[in-house]
DNA sequence: AACCAGGTGCGGT
DNA sequence: ACCGCACATGGT
């Protein structure tokens, strides 16, 4: 891998890594736009331009500053060749990440990853772009999501306004924890179910939204979110007699350990995309 | 027009 | 601890 960086500009090639996949396809963040093949994001009020090239991609706006940070937030420090031999003894998992070789799992700011699954519960991908979309309409143009003092501005029935629905209040309570002083990123030096447990007890985060949140936006890569996909292809591919969400997230844990996270995501794909044939 | 969406909270067994 | 249901809203 090469990183260069000249007068705002910084260019990554010799990677693989897909920004369709990553920030458009992959349901592990939802508020980066795709206009004509070029990508927009705001993370943590840091705006950028991403536009791909054949073997990388091309960052615009980036402070010299932020070079560490945008480095971390595509994971670039990670071996993805040595995640995908770490599960060769399972064919399955080792077979969806030879399928998704430009799939990475970001490093998203805690804060983020906490609004962006709160949003996300019972809800479709397309449908939690466009309220993500909206959240960041609501407070000001710089193009990032809200930070816990300017969603902590807006009321339950703004929320609702915008099409929450029945998470306005969740986002509304959990906004006013952080705001109380819950740090969320303390619980990134903490054990997995430590840090699980603690984020339980925020409103509208149960067991699956709490580990997109540590898998996404604590780094802890043991974390493995078990939606109806996931409990579908771990029972048919991985363990027959498995049943419930809890058991197969703990089995799940054992076979890949802290590169869980990351097999989940090229699982939940290829399934999503059917690479791989549920039957 | 039903049915589903990267579920969660709640009350009743 | 497990079970069933309500919950808002829009995409398919």
């Amino acid at each position: 891998m090469n990183i260069e960086y000249l007068n705002g500009s910084l260019e990554i090639t010799g990677v693989e890594l897909d920004p369709q996949l990553t920030l458009m396809d992959s349901a592990q963040v939802f508020h980066w736009s795709r206009i004509d093949d070029i990508f927009y994001g705001t993370v943590c009020g840091r705006r950028a331009k991403l536009t791909p090239l054949p073997d990388g991609f091309r960052l615009d706006g980036v402070a010299e500053k932020d070079i560490t940070f945008w480095r971390h937030y595509f994971d670039l420090d990670r071996d993805y060749r040595a995640v995908m031999e770490s599960c060769k003894q399972y064919p399955h998992a080792y077979r969806a990440m030879q399928l998704l070789p430009g799939m990475r799992v970001l490093n998203q700011p805690a804060w983020e990853a906490t609004i962006a699954f709160i949003l996300s519960a019972n809800n479709n991908v397309a449908r939690i772009r466009q309220l993500v979309g909206k959240l960041i309409g609501l407070c000001g143009e710089n193009g990032g999501i809200p930070s816990p003092e300017q969603l902590g501005q807006i009321d339950e029935a703004t929320l609702r306004g915008i099409g929450c629905g029945y998470r306005a209040p969740f986002l509304v309570k959990t906004t006013k924890c952080v705001l109380d002083g819950l740090d969320l990123d303390t619980l990134r030096s903490l054990p997995y179910d430590e840090a699980h447990k603690r984020l339980l007890l925020l409103p509208g985060v149960g067991d699956k939204v709490a580990d997109c949140i540590q898998l996404f936006g604590l780094g802890q890569g043991e974390a493995f979110p078990v939606d109806v996909w996931v409990e579908r292809l771990m029972v048919r591919w991985f363990l027959p007699d498995a049943h419930g969400k809890k058991e197969i997230r703990a089995k799940a844990q054992e076979m890949f350990g802290v590169n869980a996270g990351i097999i989940q995501q090229s699982l939940f794909h290829c399934a999503r995309l059917s690479l791989i044939s549920l039957e």
